[in-house]
DNA sequence: CCTGGCTTTATGTATAGACATAATAGCGTC
DNA sequence: GACGCTATTATGTCTATACATAAAGCCAGG
């Protein structure tokens, strides 16, 4: 037996064997290494993905143990909504409801960093699968970042543009359920007040606030992953 | 300038700053490692890294490149609920509102990989916050995995009791938005129809179906995570 | 032109050895 | 006993080297 993923293997197994019970302090990468009769270096790249995983906590000096109140970690994939749509052989579509400059409004200005009452790029989009609503999308966007002339967002969908100019950033997200507003139902074609599941993201680079999104599904949306 | 980490830095500032634009193919590990004076075990770490990000995409013998159309991953943490609570110290409570065995319903049944019409362990609990309703959830657990006798689930936490002696064990995760139902709504203290995020947890190892889980948040719930 | 097999190549993983670093545990002092 | 310093120790990282493996591309034979 050897190899990295064998050795996770084993040790994973001795944890659920309860061999090694939550909280319990397992050997050092010294003594598996030789009861595995492999390198250290072996032994520490599995213990490290357990340790990514929140199987296991390190701590220099201190060990190894199994962790006693688990926080299991989810990976989440998050698609450009195109590539996901497409992903189920739909068709992918976007009609640009709305395009103004525009004030920021105050909470979203606190959550980006951005000074009060600046100046964004108001958008909304509504994107389509197979010709019926899949997700109204409502963006602030830093206007600073845009190149002049502006691209014509009407055929190309921002965040592609996004992804593809500004590149990778830094930036959080949240995923919540609201009733859907007055303008969410008329978007969607769904009901006032009916469930919605909504993503928003902020992101930024090291220099300037970039977007703020809030994407509302229409009903029937779930996100899944395996654990 | 050495270091994995600095290598990703360098690495993910030349992708922002299009040295390598999206798609391109950049110079392979041997190259990088010589330019940056460093063994090439670093940069495959650092590479490896930006990679499982979803920054870079990596093919044997065809190369690393930098993702086109990024899919971004997010991680998220999901805790136990108590230990979720009691870190916005609010106190945690919880409330056994039925008890029963029952037979899995047949959707359940499928997904949990389960002979239809089993009999499984019913629960439902409602979790409070500092004394306002928090969660409904609501569990089949299958009852081969209880010991003899079975534990009271009304003082002892069902999901704490089940990390501690099930173990890790896999399954998946799913989120969200339904209205509440009359059910949901009188145990939440909400109206009925209220737009409620839902988590739907199923959890197996190798060997058999642990549980199926249904968490009600009550309204206002977000789940949140860096990017 | 297609197909099968061979070669080449970039990444993936393993090794032994070394040094870095964090943090505990123990010791000595007050 | 309380405090602060030091020695010890387990993990973290790096290096150089080697072999494994996937897969793209080439070439030959049909």
């Amino acid at each position: 037996m050897s190899g990295w993923e064998a050795i996770r293997a084993e040790v994973l197994s001795r944890i659920r064997r309860r061999d090694w019970p939550p909280g319990a302090l397992i050997p050092n990468e010294e003594a598996l290494a030789q009861e595995f009769g492999v390198a250290r270096a072996t032994v520490n790249r599995a213990l490290s993905e357990l340790a990514r995983a929140g199987v296991l906590e390190r701590r220099r000096k201190a060990g190894t143990r199994v962790t006693a109140l688990p926080v299991r970690k989810a990976t989440l994939d998050i698609p450009v909504i195109r590539a996901e749509v497409e992903a189920r052989s739909q068709r992918h579509a976007h009609r640009l409801l709305a395009r103004a400059r525009q004030p920021l409004p105050p909470a979203l200005a606190a959550r980006l960093g951005a000074p009060a009452g600046a100046d964004y790029l108001f958008l909304q989009t509504l994107h389509l699968a197979d010709g019926r609503p899949h997700v109204l999308e409502t963006r602030w966007l830093n206007p600073a970042v845009l190149p002049d002339p502006a691209p014509d967002f009407a055929t190309l969908s921002i965040n592609e543009w996004l992804v593809a100019h500004v590149g990778f950033a830094t930036g959080d997200i949240a995923f919540s359920a609201e009733p859907a507003s007055v303008e969410d139902a008329a978007a969607l074609g769904c009901a006032a007040g009916a469930a919605l599941f909504i993503t928003e993201r902020t992101t930024f680079t090291d220099v300037a606030p970039i977007t703020f999104v809030r994407l509302a599904h229409a009903p029937g949306y779930r996100l899944q992953t395996l654990l």
